[in-house]
DNA sequence: TGAGACTGCTTGACATACCAAGCAATATTT
DNA sequence: AAATATTGCTTGGTATGTCAAGCAGTCTCA
């Protein structure tokens, strides 16, 4: 079954507002959300915000990104099993790659690197 | 300063696909994302798909559900600068490359591929 | 050559997250 | 008490992600 069934993220963000002590115009200078719009949220109009919106209450709240990502009913990662990706699993999930493609890309890679020695991959 | 200045997921998934050599209709069929949206997707008319979608995508590419998630300006949990990111250990078998080198060749596959394609047209 | 099955793509309609502006009720200040 | 500020909330409008339906181009095969 699906995730978001009743789940009701806005009551726990009202909450954690209560808690706070402070008001919908409060947050809504500290994260640029609009007090329209956090009611809407708190009361259910809005049933998923953005995850745009959940990041900023995360920050302001102290709670943990991913765990209103969830209570919204968004997919989160898996973050259990599997993260060290295998190089064989990459290349199967390219489908099927021929012998003669892969070393294509080899090919390629070793150019690519020859003309572009400068070190790091930083963005 | 917003993240999504010129993300560009569009572009990466479409060349996830064309290295798959499947259609946008097969992709349909497998996720369940209309082949529409998906065109518009990889054509930049839809330049945010939902996280909903991502996921889907994700799974069917192969692909970390994380990576599309930041390609598309989504925030995204905080993760540690060295941690083995996905792209990188894709390749691996090639030494590590960076998300640059390994666009590049998911490109060149798909160039390589676009040589001997089936079907499709263009407008 | 012609019919049918593909392909990518466009259009119209719909859902919903978001904001600005404004409202009534309550709290604060003078 | 009166004036002002603050609070939660509602409304109108905008933006955009999504889908169903349909179109023209291309391929396949009889």
């Amino acid at each position: 079954m699906d995730i978001d069934e009743k789940i009701n993220i806005g009551a726990y963000l009202k909450s954690l507002r209560d808690i706070k002590g402070i008001s919908l115009r409060e947050v809504e200078r500290k994260t640029g959300v609009s007090n329209a719009v956090l009611s809407q949220i708190e009361s259910g109009q809005v049933k998923r915000p953005s995850p745009g919106t959940l990041f900023k209450l995360a920050g302001i709240y102290g709670v943990p990104y991913e765990e209103l990502m969830q209570r919204a009913g968004y997919p989160v990662p898996a973050r259990q099993v599997g993260e060290p990706q295998s190089a064989q699993s990459v290349f199967n999930r390219l489908g099927s790659i021929s012998q003669d493609e892969e070393q294509q890309l080899l090919d390629y890679l070793a150019f690519l690197r020859s003309r572009n020695k400068r070190g790091g991959n930083r963005k």
